[in-house]
RNA sequence: GCCCAGGUGGCGGAAUUGGUAGACGCAGCAGACUCAAAAUCUGCCGUUCGCAAGGAUGUGCUGGUUCGAUUCCAGUCCUGGGCACCA
């Protein structure tokens, strides 16, 4: 019998199937372990070989946990509500349901063919009524629940009506601030609707007014990668920030727990710095400053409190509430113009110029709290009102912009730092000892910032105060392919329907494109919206975010109709132990799970905080496309050679020379051309050419040689003239041939591409199909080839040159079972040297799965098949624990083989081969002996020489003394089994 | 600008805590088998000097620590990723 891989493989992914054999329950004697990859979105697009990476990894790693003997739940479900399914159904009128249950079916038909160990059984998909039904559960749990400052959890919201009802909701110090706080006798004569109002202050989703991002001349919201430079992606239609009513998340509640708990979390430094710098906390102070010209005060966040006696001026974001307030009269007008000057900027522009100086002087002041210097307040756009208080005490000696911003509109400076101000550049630095400063004379910034806030707190003018950069996120989307929420609407005030009503259905439309005013398609079907005449239903969906925040917690119990998920399950298979994705999540999705799954464990829901142990990111397979150079058909020869315009397509003349390189003397010049483009090989030496690269498709290149046919395959425009330039020849299209320089007929020359790294994607026409890659080599090859290719988590392009080694890899551990298709293997027992390749293989596949170093894997297997060819070893005791080590990354030849001598059942019910240290011990090494370091021979020594010994042995040693020149020894080391090394 | 990761043959990449740099594979070269091809097998394969033995040199660059540095330290350059008027 040949390795015949398609059929083995067919028949092993069928039995697999038919025998349910990872089909998972509930075991409560056996370990668990949950192993996850990112769910996907099922694309129009299918699989690349670039998906299949994570997804490879936390199949191995299944697959060798079970054979360790564990209970693994690895299921795959499809995240499968989006806004590519929508804008293919505004194309093409097809209903996303069907597109996506069409896509689904290419995904898993793919996935199916690379031999993945999923439970389908428990498969879920986002946009299933019995799925979302229990994601709008949440959504109502996240709405019915606030933030405890107090305990520092999520509460239901009946315990802060109890409290308002009890005690209101009173400052413990200071004064009440009117529409803030209330008494609970406020509260009891409060309307249903004022009460709403304040709850709506607290719950952990909540609706509030906020910026979108409305293109008028499409009727609808845009998604931010939607708008490029401040138009719309399709159509460049001009895109404003528009105010809606939204709904958001109140993940900010959370940010200091979803900070302290990275620290219990096994994820990557730089994952965990990018979570961290999202969150973006920072320790400073708010310091309110009196108004000198006005009544009230401002308030700004500073993390430098240390340079207060710095402070020139105050600046506020155009936005401030306070502006019109305090604007002085003579002011008013410069102020006025500032700020619709402002409203026609767009947040990319106000954040793209960051060298234009704009502001204006309000006309007020404020006064400095210790030294009671009257500071001017300004207003200027490189304030923002989104960050802390939406003002900024400005210490243009200590922070380059507020030092720009002094020079250019002529602000004296103070200077605190002394002789680290030079007046040219602000110096930001925290070693300095301050001067000029009062009582922080002498001190640095360690020392200052305490003593400044201990100041400010004693006159009672300003506090320590912890920020975040970290904001809210926007919860709801003018769109169709979601979840409804399940809300409705009475004259203004938002109601939750009842758990019991769930699910909300998403209603049938006919059509797909925005309702008025901005709001989502679902708006349009007015039945459904209008309960009655002062009811209506929310029109706006769930974001993506949505049902993928907590997917983790169905797969454990994917059926259940009574709840999300039973604390029986959630118990047992408790955090993913391992989740597999990409780093694009990093911030994203991560976060929202996370904030998710801590509200469900405030509210008791489950029993662990934390979704996600440990976290590994794979990195991204790259394309290789295939380049060419092109002349950059906008130049202009001084002689007027050849002038062309790319976007006409029209070379008006063209005459011989290019810059002295290879002459090309095109057509009579009395031929009527209206098209022409001239490609250079990439063996030319191109710097002297102006060029522009252009793409070619895979199929036209073999080892970067451009196929001349294919090239012009389907390029029937006669007009279009190319010349393919070569170092000694062109291609002329027109004539269809060869010509040297001197325009002579000669045999075809190689055209050359070169190579680019990029994304694989369709529309770069560089993508590779898992599916021919299957039916070529087959999936174990295709697994082992992946895994082969580097570290899990670095990106690396994709290159099918190195998949013939790990082809031939299989047919050679194919070879040690079956020769011209006989079989060969024996039962007879194993010599020391077999056993000891063996274990040795055991040691290092066990070691390299667990840390999921699957590259050096690959390669030990490689180096253990290559041993037992050289020892002609066709042993079944060997063999067979061969098999078990290798079944997590090829498991279709394994369990073929597996049967092939003799067993019955799946191999993935095998006990993993145990390691034994005796037969890898040796009693002599080959010791490198260096002198002064540098390596000059080997000697074998026995492993239990005393260092005596072996110095004795060594120093007789010939190649030893030559190199020792009679000088005297100065040092001897010897590492016992490294190494030794003589110093003279 | 800030934060993180990484620079090793023609290529993908290996190298425990500082201890033989280049495992394994690809490509290449030479050979065996074959009428031939495929498949398979054997040998060579960083650069350089040398017929060889052997030497010199070599992990982005410049220094340092050490008997010994791809590994540790300082500086510097480059590449990739993330964040960015964030006070």
């Amino acid at each position: 019998m040949e390795y015949n891989f398609n059929e083995i493989e067919a028949r092993w992914q069928q039995f697999w199937e038919t025998h349910n054999v990872y089909q998972v329950e509930i075991q409560q004697d056996k370990p668990k372990c949950y192993v996850l990859d990112m769910f996907p979105y099922p694309s129009g697009a299918g699989l690349h070989v670039g998906h299949p990476l994570g997804y490879i990894a936390s199949d191995i790693y299944s697959r060798y946990k079970r054979l360790k003997g564990f209970n693994v739940l690895h299921p795959m479900g499809f995240d499968s509500f989006g806004l590519p399914a929508e804008q293919y159904a505004l194309e093409t009128g097809q209903h996303p349901a069907t597109t996506t249950e069409k896509n689904i079916k290419t995904f898993k038909e793919q996935l199916r063919k690379i031999g993945f160990c999923y439970d389908w059984s428990r498969e879920i998909r986002t946009s299933d009524p019995s799925y979302y039904q229990w994601t709008q559960w949440i959504f109502l749990k996240l709405y019915n629940s606030y933030f405890c400052n107090t305990q520092q959890k999520a509460r239901p919201i009946q315990d802060l009506i109890s409290k308002y009802e009890l005690r209101g909701a009173m400052p413990a110090q200071g004064d009440p601030v009117e529409g803030v706080h209330f008494t609970a006798e406020e509260w009891n004569n409060f309307s249903p609707e004022q009460k709403e109002e304040k709850l709506m202050r607290r719950r952990l989703v909540y609706s509030a007014e906020g910026e979108v991002n409305w293109c008028e001349a499409l009727g609808t919201v845009l998604a931010n990668d939607e708008v490029v430079n401040g138009l719309s992606e399709r159509g460049g239609h001009p895109v404003v920030k528009k105010k809606m009513r939204q709904w958001y998340l109140r993940i900010t509640a959370y940010a200091e727990r979803l900070l302290q708990c990275l620290d219990t979390v096994d994820f990557s430094e730089s994952m965990k710095d990018m979570q961290r710098n999202w969150i973006g906390k920072s320790e400073g102070a708010e310091v309110e400053f009196s108004g000198a010209t006005f009544e009230g005060k401002i308030k700004v966040y500073t993390t430098r409190p240390d340079t207060i006696f710095g402070v020139d001026f105050m600046v506020l974001a155009p936005e401030h509430a306070l502006v019109t307030d305090i604007t002085t009269a003579d002011q008013r007008g410069a102020v006025n113009d500032y700020l619709s000057y402002v409203k026609t900027r767009s947040e990319r522009e106000r954040m793209a110029e960051v060298k234009q100086i704009t502001g204006c002087f309000t006309g007020a002041y404020v006064l400095h709290p210790f030294n009671g210097k009257k500071l001017p307040v300004w207003i200027s756009e490189y304030v923002l009102a989104g960050y802390g208080t939406g003002a900024i005490m400005a210490v243009p000696c200590g922070d380059q912009r507020d030092f720009s911003f002094a020079r250019y509109f002529n602000i004296p400076i103070t200077n605190i730092l002394g002789s680290h101000f030079n007046g040219e550049e602000a110096n930001p630095g925290d070693q300095i000892e301050l001067v000029n400063s009062d009582f922080l004379n002498g001190y640095t910034k360690k020392e200052a910032v305490p003593l400044a806030i201990e100041a400010l707190e004693k006159i009672n003018q300003g506090k320590r105060k912890v920020n975040y950069k970290m904001r809210d996120a926007g919860f709801s989307r003018q769109r169709y392919w979601g979840e409804p929420f399940p809300v409705l609407w009475k004259n203004g005030t938002a109601y939750p329907m009842n758990e019991s009503e769930l699910p909300l259905l998403l209603p049938h439309v006919d059509h797909y494109s925005p309702g008025p005013e901005g709001q989502g398609p679902l708006a349009n079907i007015t039945e459904w919206v209008n309960i009655d005449a002062h009811t209506k239903r929310e029109t706006s969906t769930m974001p993506g975010f949505a049902g993928s925040s907590w997917y983790f917690l169905r797969f454990m119990d994917p059926q259940n109709k009574e709840t999300f998920c039973s604390t029986e399950a959630s118990d047992y298979w408790n955090q993913v132990d391992v989740y597999i994705g990409g780093t694009e999540h990093a911030v994203g999705h991560l976060l929202y799970s996370r904030m998710w799954t801590k509200v469900l464990f405030d509210l008791g829901l489950i029993q662990h905080d934390e979704p996600y142990k440990k976290l590994v990111n794979q990195g991204m397979i790259g394309g290789v496309s295939e380049k060419i150079y092109r002349i950059g058909l906008n130049q202009v020869e001084e002689d007027n050679s050849y002038v062309g315009n790319s976007s006409n397509n029209m070379i008006i003349k063209w005459k011989s020379d290019i810059n002295g390189l290879p002459i090309v003397l095109f057509p009579d010049e009395n031929e009527e051309i209206n098209y022409y483009l001239f490609n250079l090989s990439a063996d030319l030496d191109i710097s002297q050419y102006e060029t522009s690269v252009i793409r070619t498709s895979l199929n036209m290149v073999s080892e970067s040689i451009l196929n001349i046919e294919k090239y012009f395959e389907g390029k029937n425009n006669k007009s279009r003239y190319e010349i393919m330039l070569c170092k000694d020849g062109y291609y002329d299209s027109r004539r269809e041939r060869w010509f040297d320089y001197e325009k002579k007929p000669i045999e075809p020359l190689k055209f050359m591409t070169f190579q680019v790294q990029e994304k694989m994607s369709k529309r770069y026409g560089n993508v590779v199909n898992p599916d021919d890659v299957v039916i070529k080599y087959g999936a174990d090859t295709f697994r082992m080839y992946e895994m082969f290719l580097g570290p899990i988590e670095q990106s690396k392009p994709w290159d099918t040159k190195g998949i013939e080694g790990v082809h031939r890899f299989l047919k050679k551990l194919w070879r040690l079972f079956m020769e011209n298709g006989k079989s060969v293997w024996t039962t007879e027992t194993p010599t020391r040297d077999e056993l000891k390749t063996l274990h040795k293989t055991i040691h290092k596949i066990e070691q390299d799965t667990a840390q999921f170093s699957f590259n050096t894997a690959v390669s030990a297997f490689m180096v253990c098949v290559n041993e037992l060819t050289e020892l002609k070893c066709h042993k079944k005791e060997i063999l067979d624990s061969l098999l078990i080590l290798l079944a997590p990354y090829a498991p279709h030849i394994a369990e073929e083989l597996w049967h092939q001598t003799g067993n019955t059942g799946t191999i993935l019910d095998a006990a993993y081969p145990v390691f034994d240290a005796q037969y890898v011990q040796e009693d002599s090494k080959v010791y490198p002996v260096s002198v002064n370091g540098k390596l000059r021979t080997n000697i074998e020594l026995s492993l239990t020489a005393s260092p005596e010994e072996v110095q004795e042995v060594v120093l007789k040693d010939s190649v030893i003394q030559k190199w020792m020149e009679e000088k005297p020894l100065k040092k001897f080391i010897f590492i016992p089994g490294k190494m030794i090394n003589v110093v003279v």
